[in-house]
DNA sequence: CATATTTATCGTAATATTGCGATTAAGTAA
DNA sequence: TTACTTAATCGCAATATTACGATAAATATG
């Protein structure tokens, strides 16, 4: 078939997944390291910062936006974009935890 | 085109986006959990646990294994996995570490 | 008003992923 | 040896992603 079996897994399971396959692209990583270091909102700069045609770009803001990852205004005939400090943090939260219960492990193979 | 223009990007850029995409599935991520909850090491108890087939499964456990995330050592006939937690901590750590800089930044518009 | 500028969206091609049945490989048990 | 068990891999179909040119929509500027 080919479509992932999102019933069957918990809806946190589902979140947790969509929101590191919004960030799990090189292109998608490049923007959010951007919008951190340029620490006041931007917009079509990173058009400017990436090897990638504005299309492209736009469509990677878009999955970013659409996980709740990242924030657009409008500004002007321009659009401020800026990294959802909520939701990024409640990412981080994830997997921090998983890594404590990782972390708990007595390894006994491998 | 299609493919990811990787080379334009730093190798650290790929490969956090390389270990992210391993841990975003459900699949992957339920693995990952049952893998924590069993702290042993287990096998094809994992296909008993998941609703998909052992092919798919094994093509699961395999990309996980290629991100580094989990490690199989062969015992007896069947295979035990672990997670692999060395490897695990450094994505966590990654994945905090922007964080920290996200929680820096004094939201400015948005 | 006409003309830039800026960003989103559409359409399309190339590639990648997901899932499974069937088969293979390798160990175990009889 | 023959049968059984376990897990990987092959081959295929369905779907999703990546990328971009072209176009559209919306705001600014002359």
């Amino acid at each position: 078939m080919g479509i992932t079996k999102s019933d069957f897994f918990s809806q946190q399971q589902n979140e947790l997944a969509k929101q590191l396959k919004a960030l799990a692209h090189p292109a998608r990583i490049a923007i959010i390291e951007f919008l951190i270091h340029r620490k006041t909102c931007v917009c079509g700069e990173i058009v400017n910062e990436l090897p990638l045609s504005q299309a492209t770009v736009s469509q990677h803001l878009r999955e970013l936006k659409l996980a709740g990852l990242i924030q657009g205004s409008i500004e002007g005939s321009s659009i401020c974009y800026c990294i959802n400090q909520e939701e990024f943090g409640q990412l981080a939260a994830k997997i921090s935890e998983l890594n404590t219960y990782v972390l708990n492990i007595k390894s006994v193979c491998c």
